[in-house]
DNA sequence: CGAGTGAGTTCAATGATTGGACTTTTAGTT
DNA sequence: AACTAAAAGTCCAATCATTGAACTCACTCG
């Protein structure tokens, strides 16, 4: 493939892209967000070849999205887990699940997501935090600093 | 590559991945946010190969997230805008640009949103629509439906 | 002892990506 | 009229990542 690299543009999207921008990387952060955390279950579930498992596992975990954690030894077995800059990923999770239940053609959505505490649905909306305005309904334009 | 089609997993995610799952695509689809339509001008921005332009652009247009439109003739010329579909990715747009300014090391957000009515700056949030609280304080689950 | 599991590594074959050269059509310049 | 340049591609050989299969190693269980 010879991937060229994005981490010299000056974009916070490049930036993102350049950790997440390979098919299977975001699927294993799904994953992760659903809880799996051991290799075999990522690799069940996905239906990924081993050897492109580890290489996004050690990315991701390069990148610090991810963190490789020993739960036991005898035999060595270690477990994959979110970082915080990994939970900070929910929000593109959250856009593509969106966008997907709105787009794909798959029947119903999936996957419905839910207030712990309260057990009921959450429909995310994106709002400006001041005005608490929908983005969908201001105009949204955008400034280069600099 | 040989990449792996994800279109049969039952989940929204995989389907949104199936679609903008690798490097370039989403560079291509933030340029167009940004204003960008040409051929030449996504290659130039992105320094991107024109083969891999070509048939990135082919498959957008393909899934119906983008739209080549004939802008002139003698010599024939089209641009390439977002769909309504396409349009509807900033939300994925907006949360890797999040995610970028708060943990890429780039000093300081290289873009910010802005009201085009106000002009001032929007800072997005993801919020319940029905309780308006932010995803943040919830405790976030979900739920497979069947 | 033999089979099984988790977590990898190794390998050959496949096929996508890359950079460069080339093409076509037209407009503008000398 | 000939030259140059631009936009939007196509074509190609070389490179490199991905794939699927087979293999390893360290244990556990029956």
């Amino acid at each position: 493939m010879k991937r060229t690299s994005l981490g010299h543009m000056n974009c916070s999207i490049a930036q993102t892209l350049e950790v997440l921008g390979d098919p299977w990387t975001l699927l294993i952060v799904r994953d992760a967000f659903f809880g799996v955390t051991r290799f075999e279950d990522f690799r069940r579930s996905l239906d990924i070849p081993r050897a492109t498992l580890t290489s996004r596992l050690d990315s991701l975990v390069e990148h610090d999205v991810m963190e490789r954690r020993q739960y036991q030894q005898r035999p060595e077995r270690h477990q994959y887990l979110l970082t915080e800059k990994g939970r900070g990923l929910r929000g593109v999770m959250v856009s593509m699940l969106l966008w997907g239940d709105k787009w794909s053609d798959l029947a119903e959505p999936p996957v419905t997501l839910i207030d712990a505490s309260t057990g009921g649905e959450i429909e995310p909306v994106y709002v400006d935090r001041r005005s608490a305005t929908p983005l969908s309904e201001l105009k949204v334009t955008h400034r280069f600093n600099t």
